[in-house]
DNA sequence: ATATCTAATCGCTAAATTACGATTGATTTT
DNA sequence: AAAATCAATCGTAATTTAGCGATTAGATAT
């Protein structure tokens, strides 16, 4: 990635759309996402066995998940309880319909 | 990419919202069409002179947009004219809007 | 026939992403 | 204190992505 010239700069709202986006670019982060919506929350060793891929793959993904927000872990050692962070999600969601609202 | 099983396959929807996410996760390709839903339609070179981005670089994001079908071009020539696929459009949004909606 | 124009494609490089197994760290149970 | 459990992190490899300049292709104008 070679941005000769200084970083380029857009609009705030179309970085945060694009990083959303990015986030949710890949089928594995969108599955978790629904597995949260239906079962409220959940352990890493839930989605773990539910997804065909390693632990270490699954955290990695949540880990993507977390970094943008919308997801949070909370401690319940030694577990670790993952939820949707409903504010971030309803930020999200807002992005995107007035995005496709035009 | 390793993926020693055969390949991870995962329910339709999924699969479809995941690729319109990532044509949408890149900040460029935000802006090409929030450009487009206020121009309705552009050449190439306007998105060019917009950006501050090669002509190469502009003409791979419009591929991007392209192979998901947000985008479709037509031939004006010498000039290629690119608007919004409604279609894929509303498409997107409905499954976005229906993600979000739990 | 030649020159010009527009936009796609090619070839390349650097960096990010996705996957895995192995290891580590924190906590609980024995 | 030792063993077990769970999940994050590390290290590595393959693939994809994002950027650029140069070239090519298609069409019009000279």
């Amino acid at each position: 990635m070679k941005r000769t010239i200084e970083n380029i700069e857009y609009q705030e709202t179309t970085e945060a759309l694009a990083l959303f986006a990015k986030a949710l670019g890949h089928p594995t982060r969108i599955a978790i996402l629904q597995y949260l919506e239906t079962e409220a929350c959940c352990f890493t060793g839930d989605l773990v066995d539910v997804l065909p891929l390693a632990q270490s793959t699954v955290s990695q993904h949540l880990k993507e998940l977390k970094k943008v927000g919308l997801i949070q872990g909370e401690l319940k050692p030694p577990k670790i309880k993952y939820c949707i962070n409903k504010e971030v999600w309803e930020q999200a969601k807002t992005l995107f319909a007035e995005f496709f609202d035009k």
